[in-house]
RNA sequence: CGGGGCGUGGCGCAGCCUGGUAGCGCGUUCGGUUCGGGACCGAAAGGUCGGAGGUUCAAAUCCUCUCGCCCCGACCA
């Protein structure tokens, strides 16, 4: 292909509306342009990118017994009145009327059109299991988009659902697209790890997350130093190891704090250790008042608050509310004389002395302990998990935290779609059944912002050899026509070896043309100058790396031919 | 949705506080010199200053409303 017919619009200076390295080098590497918040277009080589992420799912999916459909964008409201999302997404779901006022919505993921698919044509268990997917742009008014390809309003998305007659069949099925998964984040070159996750409002009872490690992801996780325990820090366990509740080391007695309501605030107010602080946070479950304590460098899981509780709504309460359980605006609130039920933290028990809101307006207490103060305090795991925390799964090991970007999901749902939406089938027995399901998502478009962030440098974008819109860049540095004699025929037999190939026919200046490839980032280039010619050698060039080799021109196709499979692991 | 910020040639920005009719860098076009890590010289094209209303002799600049975009938070198959 040659670069002088390509739209590759790469500029000089970063988008002011892109702040992490991903967006910058998308816009600035000419993959794609904005449109609106949270929607862009993909350019030519942008395009590229994804169409190989695509072929890399149809292959690994198609290989592990999936089979691809189309389904419309456009649902009618109905399909997702019976599973009653349509009253329960929220504004997330984008909806819109047809010219006869009919309700329509923008898919945001298909579960209700493909059980409606499946229940129509699928009666009998012979015909089971059956696995369907789709790769498909998917609408979510997401509150806030940000970071560009990472979280969008529009978006590629491959879904999949299986169908199946018995619960065990199903988890069969989860694990075999688990597998699936693995083959397909490792072939896209990504560091990634596979957590255990929350379920969601998509329900079900088991669930992992592919999460690609980086710094910029917008997902905590942790993963055990020893064993193979990695999960979401929303859904972490935590060892079950009540530390010792000691005794009362002081009596209770108010400070004086004025106006410091945070609990940073408070700690450099008093100058004592943040792990003496007992934050008091006020939680309304089902329409009831609740406490919930945790240590002050600690963060509150909703998820095990509410499972606690055994809540179906689970939110922090108002100003008013607050006001109303303590008698003190928010940040002065204590657990102590409080009429409302009290959920502590393991390590709250733990605090001999501690410090808390005095339910009172600039006061705290010091010399808090829970087991005098809260007698009727019920003493749980409640936080959130950290790095540093024992594993809850094995002896001896230790959470370490990463950030994580979150490519790909899979559930395991039940009948939680099929039994509202009917989908059933008749089983052996004569009798008929919701179908058992599972569903699994990947992010397509936001597989290629991971592996920017993932892989990129000062000068642009490293693509694994796998999603590079190119394989090689042919690079001329001078106008002599000899050298474009020579790109040309490299060009045609690259070509025809079936390496992908990008000639930088330009007349642009060498070292404008090595900015770009840099931008572009497509691994291996070769560069065509007088130098090298006049030795009857190319120099050949890894991106990223420092030095480059000279080969001699005979040589040198077959020489990227063979780098080109071994980093895709055909060697 | 709460808080903060920004909308000025294609891109990045200055000008606004203290009104006087728009400027810089990059890019683009033309001519010339250059030619292996974003060259230089000379010419040129290109802007309803996000939009509407108001104040004023006069508005990019002041006021009101509105739209868009970005960041933080809450939220999230």
């Amino acid at each position: 292909m040659r670069y002088s017919r390509l739209l590759i619009p790469t500029l000089k200076e970063a988008p002011a509306e892109a702040q992490v390295a991903s967006h910058v080098l998308l816009i600035r590497s000419g993959y794609m342009r904005k449109v609106a918040a949270g929607i862009y277009s993909l350019l030519p080589i942008g395009l590229r990118v994804v169409k190989k992420i695509e072929q890399i799912l149809r292959e690994e999916l198609i290989r592990s017994g999936a089979q691809e459909v189309l389904l419309p964008m456009v649902h009618p409201a109905e399909l997702w009145i019976e599973s009653e999302r349509f009253q329960k997404y929220g504004p997330e779901l984008l909806r819109l009327k047809d010219r006869k006022q009919a309700d329509f919505v923008m898919s945001p993921t298909a579960e209700e059109a493909m059980c409606d698919l499946v229940r129509r044509d699928v009666k009998s268990y012979r015909q089971l299991p059956l696995n369907l997917f789709q790769i498909q742009d998917k609408f979510r008014d997401e509150m806030r988009p940000r970071a560009g390809l990472m979280r969008g309003r529009e978006f590629i998305m491959k879904d999949g659902y299986s169908f199946h007659s018995t619960v065990e069949d199903a988890q069969r099925e989860y694990h075999n697209m688990f597998d699936a998964y693995v083959r397909i984040f490792k072939r896209c070159g990504l560091e990634f790890r596979a957590v255990e996750a929350d379920t969601g409002a998509i329900g079900g009872s088991m669930s992992h997350e592919f999460q690609v490690l980086a710094e910029s992801g917008e997902d905590s996780i942790v993963s055990c130093s020893k064993c193979d325990y990695a999960a979401n820090v929303e859904k972490a366990e935590l060892r079950r190891q009540a530390p010792a509740a000691s005794a009362p080391a002081a009596a209770i007695e108010e400070v004086h704090t004025p106006g410091k309501g945070g609990i940073t605030d408070v700690v450099e107010f008093l100058k004592e250790p943040i792990d003496q602080f007992v934050k008091t946070l006020v939680y309304v479950a089902d329409g009831k008042s609740v406490i919930a304590l945790v240590r002050g460098d600690r963060d509150v899981n909703e998820l095990k608050l509410k499972a606690v509780i055994g809540a179906e709504k689970l939110e922090l309460a108002t100003e008013k509310t607050v006001f109303e359980v303590t008698g003190a605006p928010i940040g002065f609130a204590g657990p102590q004389g409080r009429s409302v039920p009290v959920f502590a933290d393991l390590e709250v028990a733990a605090i001999a002395s501690g410090i808390t809101g005095a339910n009172k307006k600039d006061y705290h207490v010091r010399g808090f302990h829970l087991g005098r103060d809260v007698p009727a305090a019920k003493v749980v795991d409640l936080r959130v998990a950290a790095g540093g925390d024992n594993c809850a799964r094995c002896d001896g090991g230790s959470y370490r935290p990463y950030r994580g970007i979150e490519v790909g999901h899979v559930f395991f749902l039940g009948i939680k779609y099929s039994k509202p939406m009917k989908c059933n089938f008749l089983d052996g027995d004569g009798q008929e059944k919701p179908m058992v399901m599972g569903c699994y998502g990947i992010g397509v478009t936001r597989i290629a912002a991971a592996a920017i962030e993932q892989n990129h440098d000062q000068d642009g974008i490293k693509w694994p050899m796998a999603l590079a819109p190119f394989q090689v860049e042919i690079v001329t540095a001078g106008k002599e026509p000899e050298l474009a004699e020579v790109a040309e025929k490299l060009e045609q037999a690259l070509e025809q070896a079936g390496v992908e190939v990008l000639y930088d026919d330009r007349d642009e200046r060498a070292g404008g043309k090595f900015k770009d490839a840099d931008l572009i980032g497509i691994p291996l280039r070769v560069t065509v100058g007088k130098r090298g010619l006049a030795e009857g050698k190319l120099e050949l060039k890894t991106r990223g790396q420092k030095e480059a080799e000279w080969v001699a021109i005979d040589a040198v196709a077959s020489e990227l031919q063979r780098r080109v499979a071994q980093a895709l692991g055909r060697a």
